[in-house]
DNA sequence: GGCCATAATGCGTGTGCCGTCATGGCCACC
DNA sequence: GGTGGCCATGACGGCACACGCATTATGGCC
């Protein structure tokens, strides 16, 4: 049963307890500081101070996010000496992230398209 | 160009304000209220009194919720007679969901590996 | 037009979380 | 063992938003 991960979700509305977990899941990724860690991580694995400096948020909000996305298995982290240097090796986030971005794009286009007919 | 939706996404970090967009549009998602709605959406067209008699809502809330939705055109309405009728036809609410889904039972199964490991 | 049911909107309250400051723990190096 | 840089964590302010109550707007029916 359930061969297609579609099929549960397709079929009947999850239970309270799923739902739930799927919308922690997305909480996560609607944190823009969140996501842009991940994105940032996903061009390659990088330590503390070089999310810092490009986010320019404080080191103890980095370091809460990425705690966050680590008990979410979204990142790991290796000790390089005395830096820890995370990665986001995992392809989810993105195909999620391009799932919505083509979808405002088309819907940008159709309200555009709108617009050129009145 | 951009043939493919994961290109942009997959190439550099996507820019501030596509960043943002995309945080709102998992921010929709990630109230529970709000899946749930979409879920029993996806069962069929419901009306609003249906929608409050399964969740448990408040009118207002319900209310508030589908507006949002359908400001970010996740869900459609038709007035049938007096009450209105909302529709959740769009399939990428469950793709997503779907692969968050199969996300968490793979995480789930791999803690329940390790532990059975020790 | 008057009336009723249905949906939308102000308003207030409560709560959860973001973001920062300050502190504590950990590891390498002297 | 002492010291200094790097990261994690407790405490706290502030803000955004969920949620319900009460009210208002809107469309069908007499």
């Amino acid at each position: 049963m359930a061969a297609s991960p579609l099929a549960a979700v397709t079929a009947s509305p999850p239970s309270a307890e799923l739902l739930e977990e799927i919308c922690s899941f997305f909480r996560l990724l609607s944190e823009p500081a969140r996501l842009q860690l991940l994105c940032q991580l996903r061009q390659g694995p990088m330590d503390v101070a070089a999310l810092i400096d490009i986010t320019g948020f404080s080191q103890s909000h980095i370091s809460r996010q990425l705690g966050q996305l680590q008990r979410a298995g979204l990142v790991n982290c290796r000790r390089e000496g005395v830096r820890l240097t995370y990665v986001a090796d995992d392809p989810l986030v993105h195909e999620l992230c391009a799932l919505v971005q083509s979808r405002l794009k088309q819907r940008l286009q159709a309200q555009l398209h709108q617009l050129q007919n009145t």
